[in-house]
DNA sequence: TGTACATCAGTGAACGCGCGTTCACTGATGTAC
DNA sequence: TGTACATCAGTGAACGCGCGTTCACTGATGTAC
């Protein structure tokens, strides 16, 4: 490495991220509006006080699980839209993507669809921002696909929001799929069955794109 | 009147019913999991402990407050589908519905979005449910559309699910245009926008649906 | 209509508890020379 | 390499406050006769 964190740096780091892994773990059983700041000190093991050191509340630390929750997904995103060959190519990916991001970290998952319209309102912003940005990738990367000829920026704009939409309720299907289960119990015909409703309704949206300029 | 309610039974019910409103209010700017039966009892004017004469906890009141949200909305949801005369008419009458009830009611429709994904379970499974029916009644009344000749019930149901998810992400987005408003300030371009973005969505939804047999 | 008793919506005091925030502190790490 | 001083992540005591819940109560309303 051409510079290693200092000591201090580093332990600051790791307590910082401690602080977050036991936040998001509280937030799977409440809302980031009653999650309290002793809450989750007390879980990493640390003193109340040095949860200032790290943020200036709950709420700025909300913020910060948003970044982590959906800053690294927008390369992923990207991927899945270009790399297909076929418009069920492209779907079949998605939903998949979907799938296997829900399955690996549920946690974040289930906190972002319960904070987007939660109480927390520069939480909202963040998410409601980082949404904004996955809509206008999925537009750059259909403005390059020749079906896209002859759309306007709005309406392809229009396109990608449903596009995103549609797979945050897919996500959120999956993550209700989970529910009870704690480790155990992966319910394959359930989530067939939401792999199944998902699949036609993108299928039944890209059949209106191929129509919308008839 | 038939048989008017006896002068405890009314003044029961008008205190549960203030109760309620006074919840209502309060969640507009938080969460139910963070609502305080202190704080809504205080609101209302009563004793605290007055709370438990109408309700177990404020979760027990969150699911009346799903039921007084969403009870009444079904005559209209099913009077919207049937009484169109084209798919257009039937999405314009669709999205004027939706703004029309979100300028009536914002702090119901702000809860259910809030607390679909939110934190307190029962709540979750009351909106779930409730959205569940919503679905169903579309479904019945697409079925009787002779566009719907060929249609499988769960194709049907599928379709209805997407157009019923569709409509809460247009209620929000509506809701969003009113944020920071207190009665005045309508901004009426942004809502011509979301009513453009929304039409349009249900049009492309629509399309599909008319070459998914092809 | 009047009386005697039952019901029960709302009261008010009391409880133990966890909350967010302040403050002066400690001691390991970092830096200047 | 060694020394003297600065930095700063994490500590622990203390604070005032609002919370949910319990309990015995009051007094207006309801009911039986």
């Amino acid at each position: 490495m051409s510079h290693t964190l200092g000591i201090r740096q580093a332990q600051k780091q790791k307590t910082r991220q401690s602080l977050l892994d036991a936040a998001l773990g509280l937030l799977e059983e409440q809302s980031l509006s009653s999650l309290g700041l002793r809450e989750v000190t007390r879980a990493v093991g640390v003193a109340p006080t040095a949860f200032y050191r790290h943020f200036r509340s709950t709420a700025d630390l909300g913020v910060a699980l948003v970044e982590e929750a959906l800053g690294s997904l927008h390369p992923m995103i990207r991927d899945t839209v270009t790399s297909a060959e076929s418009s069920d190519e492209r779907i079949r990916r998605a939903v998949e993507l979907i799938e296997r991001h829900v399955t690996t970290h549920p946690a974040h998952v289930r906190f972002i669809a319960r904070e987007r319209h939660g109480g927390v309102q520069p939480v909202r912003e963040a998410i409601r921002a980082q949404l904004g940005r996955f809509a206008e990738e999925v537009r750059d990367e259909l403005a390059k696909d020749p079906e896209a000829a002859g759309w306007s920026d709005d309406d392809l704009l229009m396109l990608s929001h449903l596009y995103v939409d549609q797979m945050l309720i897919t996500a959120s299907l999956f993550l209700e799929s989970l529910e009870g289960t704690e480790g155990e119990e992966p319910a394959p015909e359930e989530r067939e069955r939401i792999v199944r409703r998902a699949t036609r309704q993108m299928r039944l949206i890209s059949l209106g794109r191929h129509h919308w300029l008839d």
